[in-house]
DNA sequence: TACATCCTTCTTTTT
DNA sequence: GAAGGATGTA
């Protein structure tokens, strides 16, 4: 085909993906699997729209999960279609729907001047609504009712309908958490807030109700593209649908493959319904992997095939086969760390590699912390993506909470946070009388004016208060008079704030005001950016740098551009590549992590987040693993991940240094590290048996069978007799805590 | 009301 | 092994 017409050349392009770019009409799905070139199909596609089929730019519509990715996404297109790709409406879903809301949300008696609450926000207020309620934290934890709260709002679930949520139809609890989620939705309204969900909901709700609304948007975006739609969830997958269901352009692009955010509510069924759901869709599979070299690839391939919830396919490699996949087994989580260390200095110096080159992946952040130990040891330069973020420090979270709160007066956790931040003296007494002076419909500083004017309080408390509230007000005349730099400055002076830190003068407070520093750059990058615009006012401005803040994630902080190694979670590593990989702690209870071992299904994404961890290296990959590790601040003994089970012999070995045998896989230089994967010499593990009881008559070490998991080794015994439950590692099924009586083990 | 100290729980993963 | 909550003391 010639395409002298475009500015760009679709030769680009390979068979199936030119096929995906050109099939601009009707449902399409495009099976992108891992190095296929998913992000090229996605921008050649926008750019075909836009100069082949002549669509208008604001007739696009593109979502992702990420601002990176959206960012990245926007980038290429410029550069392959010029200044027309720049209206496409390129975007996360909670960032398009934020910016939905601001404009229509009134016709749900919601103020559009709503603020967004973050995770933390939100889980204390649902910890004061638990407690208010009298409900035991041991009984029901804010945790779980938060996180039932989220599923509920992502399954378009309001509170009346709870009980038709599967987490929790039978629970007893279920009265209690009905009441919570209820009272939670009135603090919420009352606040004028939205959670993170709440933007998915009231989105849906709002098209809707709003048949009207709904059209304009239908009647404007022809084109909808949906990036990684495997992690949407059923209020992702339902807003597109309102969207889309008449002009039917809607194209998908997915691999359920790296499905990773089943815990946060995606719905894997999403994709692997699509064909049902429209079933004249086009299907496109991009089955060839140009990133990873051979043995990689292959290795990766073997272990996602042994999950059953996927559509059956190959990743064919376009590389050369390469070296293969090293794995490595050591002492503890420090050698695993200086392991790394040490072959990054080696690949440094002998084959080239600059420290960009490398990324350490982990299952947990906890992790990071001996990796960056051994790295700092061996002066290498890293960088941390994700980790305690830089928005959840304390500081961070006291200004954002003013600026919150002068934007929106109803915002009644934001007040809370900083009524007495710095020292105002007002206390948990002069807060409860404020709360009390309070009917759903007044505001913070109602309440507070009330308060003092009832004189309930003692007079220096009262001057302190009164202060405060004309502060606030100072300030918020001040937000139309100045810059938002300044602005934010005014607040840090004129609150006392930044005043009480510098009198602190301590090392924790020189640190907390380097951060205060931080954020003033924020701002200025916010103003310097195109998001920003001169004509707005000063509250229209905040709003949207508030809402911005909101809705960054870990990774759009990322620049890559640096010399490090980068080290992250594995969740994070998605979408991203690396010449030389390590995945670090290959271990049961951490890869598969520990509290995914109940459903088959929670196996299963554990066993693709380790395929996404693999997929994401194109020369070297690194498989390590600690055979005892420090977590909680105490050693543990730790096994082999029986994900190395999964992996093929001919595309895995293990390191030439490796102290400890893997099940399975033959040490580099062919010597047999186990007897076929049917033993593991306990006598290498070093136990420290945490009780030992005295009628024990399995001491670790001893070797089992049981009928089912074949022959294993015992890890622990607690308790004694019939009840004493048993820990037991078999190299088949991994580790399994049984019941004595029940368990029909034989000693061998 | 504020601060110190002890204790508990926590760690999956995050828009 | 840290951070937040609960408890006790000034």
């Amino acid at each position: 085909m010639r395409s002298t017409d475009l500015s760009f050349s679709l030769d680009d392009l390979n068979p199936s993906q030119k096929d995906a770019v050109t099939s601009t009409e009707g449902p399409l799905l495009i099976l992108a699997g891992a190095g296929s070139g998913k992000t090229r199909v996605i921008t050649y596609r926008i750019a075909y729209l836009l100069e082949k089929r002549k669509v208008p730019p604001y007739a696009i519509l593109a979502v992702t999960f990420t601002n990176k990715a959206a960012g990245e996404m926007r980038e290429r297109v410029i550069s392959l279609a010029g200044k027309r790709g720049r209206p496409v409406w390129i975007s996360t879903f909670h960032s398009a729907c934020v910016r939905i809301l601001r404009q229509h949300v009134e016709k749900l008696n919601v103020s559009r001047h709503f603020t967004i609450a973050d995770a933390n926000s939100s889980l204390k207020l649902i910890k004061d609504i638990l407690k208010e309620m009298n409900v035991d934290e041991k009984v029901l934890s804010s945790r779980r009712v938060s996180w039932l709260i989220s599923r509920a709002k992502n399954s378009l679930v309001g509170p009346e309908n709870m009980s038709e949520l599967e987490e929790v139809k039978r629970d007893h609890l279920l009265e209690r958490m009905v009441q919570a989620y209820h009272m939670y939705e009135e603090r919420l309204r009352g606040s004028h807030v939205f959670d993170f969900d709440d933007l998915l909901f009231f989105t849906y709700r709002l098209f809707e109700e709003h048949p009207d609304v709904r059209k304009s948007y239908e009647d404007l975006l022809h084109y909808i593209l949906v990036d990684e739609y495997q992690d949407t969830n059923h209020a992702q997958y339902q807003i597109i649908r309102q969207l889309s269901t008449h002009r039917r352009n809607l194209c998908v692009v997915g691999d359920d493959d790296q499905s990773i955010y089943r815990w946060r509510g995606a719905d894997i069924t999403n994709i692997l319904s699509f064909e049902q759901d429209y079933p004249d869709a086009k299907v496109v599979s991009l089955m060839e992997n140009y990133r990873s070299t051979g043995h990689i690839l292959k290795a990766a391939s073997c272990l996602i095939s042994k999950n059953m919830g996927r559509k059956e396919k190959e990743l064919v490699a376009v590389r050369p086969d390469g070296l293969k996949v090293l794995a490595y087994s050591s002492f503890d989580e420090r050698d695993e760390a200086d392991f790394i260390s040490a072959n990054i200095l080696d690949l440094m110096r002998r084959e080239g590699f600059s420290s960009k080159d490398f990324a350490v992946f982990y299952r947990i952040n906890a992790q990071s912390r001996s990796i960056e130990d051994s790295l700092r040891r061996q002066n290498i330069p890293y960088a941390i993506v994700g980790g305690v973020r830089f928005y959840d420090r304390l500081e961070i979270r006291d200004l954002i909470a003013y600026l919150r709160f002068i934007l929106n007066p109803s915002d009644w956790t934001s007040f809370e946070r900083i009524i007495n931040s710095p020292g105002r003296g007002i206390g948990k007494v002069t807060m409860d009388r404020i709360r009390s002076a309070a009917d759903p419909e007044t505001t913070p500083e109602g309440a507070a004016k009330r308060t003092v004017a009832a004189g309930t309080v003692n007079k220096k408390t009262g001057a302190s208060l009164q202060a405060f509230l004309n502060t606030i007000t100072a300030l918020r005349e001040k937000t139309e008079l100045v810059s938002l730099d300044e602005f934010v400055v005014c607040v840090l002076e004129d609150t006392g704030y930044l005043p009480a830190l510098q009198s602190e003068n301590t090392d924790e407070s020189r640190t907390r005001i380097e951060n205060l520093q931080e954020f003033r750059t924020v701002v200025d990058d916010f103003l310097k950016s195109e998001i920003s615009e001169e004509s707005v006012s000063g509250t229209e401005k905040l709003s949207t740098f508030l809402d911005q803040i909101s809705l960054v994630s870990d990774i759009d902080s990322w620049a890559d551009k640096g010399s490090t190694v980068t080290l992250m979670t594995l969740h994070t590593a998605k979408g991203l590549e690396f010449p030389v990989v390590f995945l670090s702690g290959m271990e049961e209870d951490l890869l598969p992590h520990y509290h995914s071992q109940g459903e088959p299904a929670e196996l299963e994404e554990e066993r693709r987040l380790c395929y996404v961890g693999m997929t994401r290296s194109k020369e070297r990959l690194f498989l390590t693993m600690a055979r005892r590790r420090r977590l909680f601040g105490k050693y543990d003994n730790a096994f082999p991940s029986r994900f190395f089970t999964d992996l093929p012999e001919e595309n895995v070995e293990m390191h030439q240094d490796t102290p400890f045998p893997i099940p399975g896989l033959i040490r580099k230089g062919g010597i047999q590290a186990s007897a076929g994967g049917e033993t593991i010499p306990i006598s290498e593990f070093h136990y420290e048996p945490e009780h030992v009881d005295g009628e024990e008559t399995l001491p670790p070490g001893t070797q089992v069978r049981h009928p089912m998991f074949g022959v294993g080794q015992v890890m622990s015994v607690d308790g004694s007799g019939g009840e004493a439950r048993i820990t037991v590692y078999f190299p088949k099924g991994g580790k399994k805590r049984l019941i004595a009586k029940y368990a029909n083990l034989q000693v061998l």
